[in-house]
DNA sequence: CGTCAAGGAGATATCGACATTATTGACCGA
DNA sequence: TCGGTCAATAATGTCGATATCTCCTTGACG
């Protein structure tokens, strides 16, 4: 027979991760209700499994739990999403200045590649949606411009956060598309890392990241207050 | 992680702050097994609630998880305390200029009041090694010093990083105590904060966490390479 | 004597049942 | 008609049993 172990390490890992692609590519509103029951039936995993990734996802942010009352997602909001931006910038920054110091030539390549395979990747689905392709290979690509980083707390640090910002942009991406050329800037970044010019890299992913936010709040997708609690979240 | 819930009706909950307290406090040896059935007889909860608390430790990063293999503590090595130390000087910087920036009178008192606490509980217990309360009463002052900062997600990441350091202070701390006058140090750090002298402050905490991190490493209590699998671990 | 395979003991991963709590909705009284 | 109490319902929290896997031991064979 073949290797299955090897394919499939654990069952309740890959739940966690299930849920996790769900809450990071916009599928779930923020402050959903995440029942236990209707998750069973969704990822198709036993109780104990559902609440063991529920539990590893409160610790990472992205899901909050109220004691006798369930899980629900994590709220998505103006002040958040500031504070988010402005926790993230000086961090991404420590990553880029670390990694442009200490990257090699397979650095290089894989940030050729990356980026490579973001522009040949479809982005928007017949639905007008952002492609989950697309979504992830855009993760790829920044976490290619900070793999060098010689410190993985910094590096879990930025994935934490970037996280939180990539459930903010696929969230609103499923309303709307930005007039920008994502590309051509996806393109200038990685020509800064390239040259090994720290300053410019991190000025323009800087710009990047803070004009995603603008953009976003200027949308108002996110309210300021706290949202009455919606009562079911359902999808198919 | 986060702020203790008035009402504990959650065993669960209850059973993750407890295991964390052990491993937070040094405990459990860096790379010791952590065995489900010694869990459940250590925490006297059931086996699911260890599973969950394990999983909330894995992503906090004190606990790793071998598919298959069950869980283990978190190793400490040498590069990885510098690493941490360099990861975490920046990210404490950050949240102390803001702290000092919002801080009012409420976030003084605080200070004052944990300074105040930390200098009346006593330091070492009759086996000589450093009694719960001072480790609690330590992280209770620091945290004092940059509650007043006003992002959440920089006090979060701070807090990640402070629970890693203190696994390896207190682990370390129960072999040796520092020749260092601590009650000296934080009262002067203390007195940066309340004269609302950022660069001061910064200073000071810098070379506090630095000089911290140095010592530990000058006793070699961390091993440099991969430390072969120790093989069990049980205590009392 | 060394190597490898088969077996067994122990630990982990998975699962569904049971108890407890929160929420909904109806019924009753003012 | 509105408000409050209480029962019915549904979801969560807790728990132990069972299946699967890993690792160590044992024994036979080369």
């Amino acid at each position: 027979m073949s290797e299955p172990n090897s394919a499939l390490p654990s069952l309740t890992q890959d739940a966690y991760q299930r849920l996790r692609a769900l809450l990071l590519f916009g599928r779930v509103a923020p402050g959903a209700k995440l029942k236990i029951t209707d998750l069973i039936t969704s990822l198709d995993v036993n109780m104990s499994a559902v609440r063991e990734a529920l539990a590893r996802l409160t610790a990472e942010g992205l899901v909050i739990a109220e004691p006798q009352k369930g899980f629900r997602a994590s709220l998505l909001t103006e002040v958040d999403l500031r504070q988010l931006t402005d926790a993230r910038i000086p961090i991404e920054e420590m990553c880029i200045r670390r990694a442009i110091d200490a990257g090699d030539l397979a650095w290089e390549q894989a940030i050729v590649s990356a980026l490579h395979g973001l522009t040949r990747t479809q982005h928007y689905g017949e639905d007008g949606r952002v492609t989950s392709e697309w979504a992830e290979a855009h993760d790829q690509l920044h976490r290619a411009f900070v793999s060098a980083c010689d410190n993985p707390w910094l590096l879990r640090m930025r994935e934490t956060l970037a996280a939180q910002g990539d459930r903010y942009r696929w969230f609103a991406a499923a309303a709307s598309r930005p007039d920008r050329d994502l590309d051509d800037e996806h393109r200038c970044i990685a020509d800064a890392f390239i040259d090994r010019d720290a300053d410019r890299a991190v000025r323009l992913m800087s710009e990047h990241i803070r004009f995603t936010a603008e953009t976003l709040l200027k949308h108002g997708f996110f309210k300021t207050s706290t949202r009455t609690a919606s009562p079911i979240k359902r999808q198919r």
